[in-house]
DNA sequence: CATGAATGAGGTTTCATTCAT
DNA sequence: TATGAATGAAACCTCATTCAT
């Protein structure tokens, strides 16, 4: 599995009969399920496709490799993360600022929290399987939906650079990382919540108020 | 190479006479370079050997296994870091917060790219070798650096509780990995470091100024 | 692709509609074109028939297995050989002995430089798929024409034994895919010829004179 | 098992202790023998080292893929036959040309017939595995000694060009190969190598005469 | 007749680890 | 202690072939 070259990701064959739409699923699922109960390491791809109900064969028509398979089951978790962003930060326009910080941070939280222990066993797969680049391509897209939403904020004056937004995004990402990995008590976790929405409003804060 | 048992980590045998002590730190430094020419998944026990000029037999007198190699890799990385947090906490002490801060992040920003390569390197195999328990190790260790130096702060009434300390720290962690992993730029790096102090010099004083 | 049992050659069905024709004659081109554009190794049934524009269920209802189709697609190519040997010896008759054997060589060379690229690729097929057997009973087949011709020969009193003329045509043989795997240009085929000419012009004066 | 890339047909480690030698050279007729007793498409590495009584691992030591192993077989037989040829080159010299023709011609059929087995084997496997250029560099080896016996020929006054000798000897090449993909019968042997004799003698008296 | 999804045995190759020398 | 040959389980992936639609 080197992770070098970053081609060859995408699925190889489209679906065109409905049964073959349903086994796609059914691996995609199943390789959750193998990386929850036996850990990355011991996923191989027979073991997926044992799981999924299929034969080794039939995955391999879908997903070229083993990373694209795992390439997949990363993404969807990522886009997941990034929607629930999304609305939120479509929900929070025109609030005051510090409320919609509140609300961006607290809907990330809430939806890594959502499936913890998916997060988990993925930051596991996604260095060899071209993490860092979905990680970059999804903060992207998060972070335009929170610029959006702080161009219709009241109370600044001018929004912060791209370099602010996005080194919230990974600040914030990074101590999720952490608590998810120190599998931490629900108590600790809305400690953390509530601590990582108080950075991003002050950083925010900071950050709006030299231009403002 | 199942990570789960987090057994049989420490190295094997403690070198005793000069030879040994030359012998392992070879090892080690030849894991580094494997780790950088080859990357995470074409470093094999084999490699590291010949790199290091030793045999194979040679190299399993002193690590037990390929994780407990890795796992001493790993751990000599944070320990610079940390060392180098430490001096900073140590040398900010009686300073006005902000300026501590400001010293502190510095310095780990500045460790973390002295060698930034071996950092990324290092987080891939991270997760296969006890990463997340070491890593809660010297956050631990870090944070008591942090904490005595806000004790001496002139400027703040009671210092911030443990938690905000690991959140800064698992912050700070987090946006220098996307950083790193990003393959910035020198000016990005200058940039971010300016950012990323501003990030947690807004989130102490909130943090602080809370009970202050 | 066991070549064992040299059973179960044979086309399945014989097509009987214009329409089955016109795609097992697609089929069988398209085997060629992935012979040239893949190599022998990387020929499969599936790719052929993507390349023939039909489903791998079709090429089955031709063909009962891979061999019979690479068998079919050697056929046709000797076959073609063949025959523009037997034209030439057919054109010869009557002849001095020298001139029949010039014929006759040179229709060879020039029936296999034809389709050069395609000789190449077959002879990497040949050994999976019955190529000797085939061999066998086409140099059967083009014996006999050259015999037809040599006894309306003038010039010679009794005609060499079948032996001799299986050995020329098998040396002949031999020496044109020697030639051909060399990738040669065009003015070593030109002497190659000439060569080959005077080889059997010599040999058939040699087989022809013993018996006279 | 692509032959496009001729590359890494090399061993892959120089046996250092004396045991990996004999390791070696079991594990190549080990190789030889499944190729008798499977036949080419059945030959599997898992099978030559269980043949070797050593385990795969091994095998893997010495041979960098299943190619460089078959490579390795070939080059010996070729090696065995050319060695042949020159030996009766070398007896040969400053005899009549017709009897170093023979000799040289007998010397090729024995050496061939020798271990027909063998060679009816390799046939099968030489496309997969670099055989034409095996094939040609072995030529030329033994067109330089055919050659060097040749200027030694009391009756010739000027000898037969480079080609002539290469034309001679691959279809002396392509004769055999086709007699012995037949299974041929001693007498039919016999009579070939006659003809064989036969063939090569009246071309070289030709292509000598017209210098002369 | 055609389609193409599914099959799964079987092949090649890697690499952490051991142990006789 | 050092060596490095040997191990062999286990991984990934291919592809000829079938059969329900």
């Amino acid at each position: 599995m080197a992770a070098h070259a970053l081609v060859a990701f995408e699925p190889r064959k489209t679906p065109i009969q409905a049964r073959s739409t349903v086994t796609v699923e059914a691996i995609s699922e199943a390789a959750v399920q193998v990386l929850l109960s036996h850990g990355a390491e011991r996923l191989t791809t027979t073991r997926v496709a044992d799981r999924a109900g299929v034969s080794v064969g039939t995955l391999y028509q879908y997903y070229p490799n083993k990373q694209s398979l795992l390439f997949a089951v990363l993404e969807n978790h990522f886009n997941h993360v990034a929607l629930r962003v999304e609305e939120a930060c479509a929900n929070a326009c025109h609030k005051p600022l510090s409320e919609m910080t509140k609300e961006t941070v607290e809907a990330f939280v809430d939806a890594k929290m959502e499936r913890a222990d998916i997060s988990v066993a993925l930051y596991r797969v996604a260095g060899d399987v071209g993490g860092p680049t979905l990680v970059k391509r999804v903060n992207q897209r998060t972070r335009k939906a929170v610029e959006a939403m702080l161009e219709t904020a009241p109370d600044i004056k001018s929004p912060p650079d791209k370099f602010a937004v996005e080194i919230m995004l990974s600040a914030m990402g990074g101590a999720m990382r952490s608590l998810l990995e120190s599998g931490p008590s629900p108590a600790t976790v809305r400690k953390a919540r509530e601590q990582l929405v108080l950075l991003c409003q002050s950083y925010m804060a900071a950050a709006t108020a030299k231009r403002g």
